[in-house]
DNA sequence: CCTTACTTATAAATATTTTTTATCAATTAT
DNA sequence: ATAATTGATAAAAAATATTTATAAGTAAGG
């Protein structure tokens, strides 16, 4: 049996018009009800039921289990093609957040040349929540990850790098007294990444869990250009400690009582990536990151 | 692109041979290396190495990244097949460990024979690693399990019944001090499950972890010949709970400072299984017992 | 070193499977 | 009622998979 057959069932699905899903394929018309008709005998079960003629068509019982298997046997194919031309091009594809990017690639980078990597790394930056995506959809083959939850995707692997911590952090130039609360932020301006970045869902989640309402004046996804901002005093941020160090002309503002939760600094593969001596090494200089510190 | 491809690239990559692959499919030796050479085709790349003929044949690295993918593919394939056929019988095939089932059962037994469940069930009694494996084969439906730890496979989906304790045990017969330790078993004779249960290594986790090293005289699948011959005074025993209740005759020592891990008492389905109605009702029944407790 | 046995590859023929063309029948919309 | 649309079917054509027959490479035995 062949997967077109997959493939025109589940398009089939989603189009619910026998004409239009052979349109869609470019095959004639009765290319898709040969295709539902052999399904239908290999597995001696009706899986479309299609209602008086131009009505809507919907899968019977059986069609909706077929579905289930079909997708995850096409998503598995979609992987092979991608994984395969990668290593023919023996390139490795590895996604990068910037402030991890920024804060881990210096303390590797000797590693990465000494062992001629740079060439072989092909970088996709971008935030967090799209390089998750687009790694479980085989487009790129690793990378680095930071967020507040270890992955349970079953389909994913990881590394656990480093441990960091959220902080509140205002120019050198203000002065906040000692003991801070909360509410004494209550009149200051808040400038914070935006939703391309996990700091906005946890910011998220804090304002929920201890109940304020900071005025947010602007959101960015370059947290280059929001450091910048709050150096120059135009607001104060919430922020990973990954993105600050080494930088001057920003304070961490201390409270009490004030849990948030640990930002995790991850590097991330598929479960069952046939780790070739490359492959292998590259994931060896990242976790040494972790002896370092 | 067919599915046979991949069945017969599955098969060469564990015979490492094009004609015994053959005949172990009954077609002949050139339908291999057609299969292969349509793979090697469509993917661009060498899959596999034929070293210098009568010589093991191995894998290429690009080849070994797709075995990887065939066989997820091909293990999809067959939870097709098994799934659609037991949907066309309108039965459920259940997986049911004798204890477990020993305890749960008769609490929902009535449940089960009002909404007409009984004759659709079709059991399957085995030991909860056979039922797990069987479980995530496609082979049963859904099971009742217990373990002491929660599945982490990604593929099942699961509820929690209950939360029993382990107990050791002996016949009412005889007489233990009220303050027990472990060393005072010394010269016990114990008889245990075997090796089909969970039991068993839970036993042996506990002698590692307390360093001590029990005379187990007996060993059986059969937990109620077990309870039997505790009751007879043959030997003292280590069980969950779950098998114990409602069981005249025997006692649970108490010891101090002893820490077992908890049974968890599930029911446990595979994710992405389409729940019909009864199926769906089946598993309300299950649930409610946790109610009932 | 030659011969035999065994293995995989190839070409051509054949068989099987999938798709198309042409047409029909059922239904909806006008 | 008629036209338009949709899916089903039969027969032909096209594409794909398999077989037969044979070649060619290698290893082992004499």
């Amino acid at each position: 049996m062949n997967l077109n057959d997959f493939r025109y069932f589940k398009k089939l699905s989603e189009m619910k018009s026998f004409s239009e899903t052979a349109h869609y394929f470019n095959v004639s018309q009765p290319t898709i009800t040969y295709a539902i008709k052999r399904l239908e005998t290999e597995y001696d079960t009706k899986l479309v039921e299609r209602k008086s003629y131009a009505n809507s068509l919907s899968l019977t019982f059986s069609g909706q289990q077929l579905l289930q298997h079909v997708e995850k046997i096409l998503r598995e194919d979609n992987l092979v093609k991608a994984d395969l031309s990668r290593i023919k091009q023996k390139k490795i594809k590895m996604g990068l957040p910037p402030i991890i990017t920024n804060y881990l690639v210096p303390q590797i980078f000797d590693d990465l040349k000494d062992f001629d990597y740079l060439n072989r790394l092909i970088p996709v930056v971008d935030g967090s929540k799209e390089l998750m995506e687009r790694l479980k959809d085989g487009d790129i083959d690793l990378s680095l990850l930071g967020s507040t939850t270890l992955p349970v995707d079953p389909e994913l692997e990881y590394k656990v790098l480093d441990i960091h911590a959220f902080k509140i952090i205002a120019s050198k130039d203000r002065n906040f007294k000692d003991d801070l609360k909360l509410s004494d932020l209550i009149n200051e301006d808040f400038i914070i990444l935006d939703e391309k970045s996990v700091h906005k869902q946890v910011f998220n989640n804090f304002i929920d869990k201890y109940n304020v309402s900071p005025k947010i004046i602007f959101q960015t996804s370059d947290y280059k250009l929001l450091l910048q901002l709050v150096k120059e005093n135009k607001g104060i941020s919430f922020i990973t400690e990954t993105a600050i160090s080494k930088t001057s002309g920003i304070q961490e503002l201390q409270f009490n009582n004030l849990e948030l939760p640990s930002f995790y600094i991850m590097i991330v593969y598929r479960r069952g990536t046939v780790k070739g001596s490359i492959f292998q090494k590259l994931i060896s200089i990242f976790e040494n990151i972790t002896l370092k510190n």
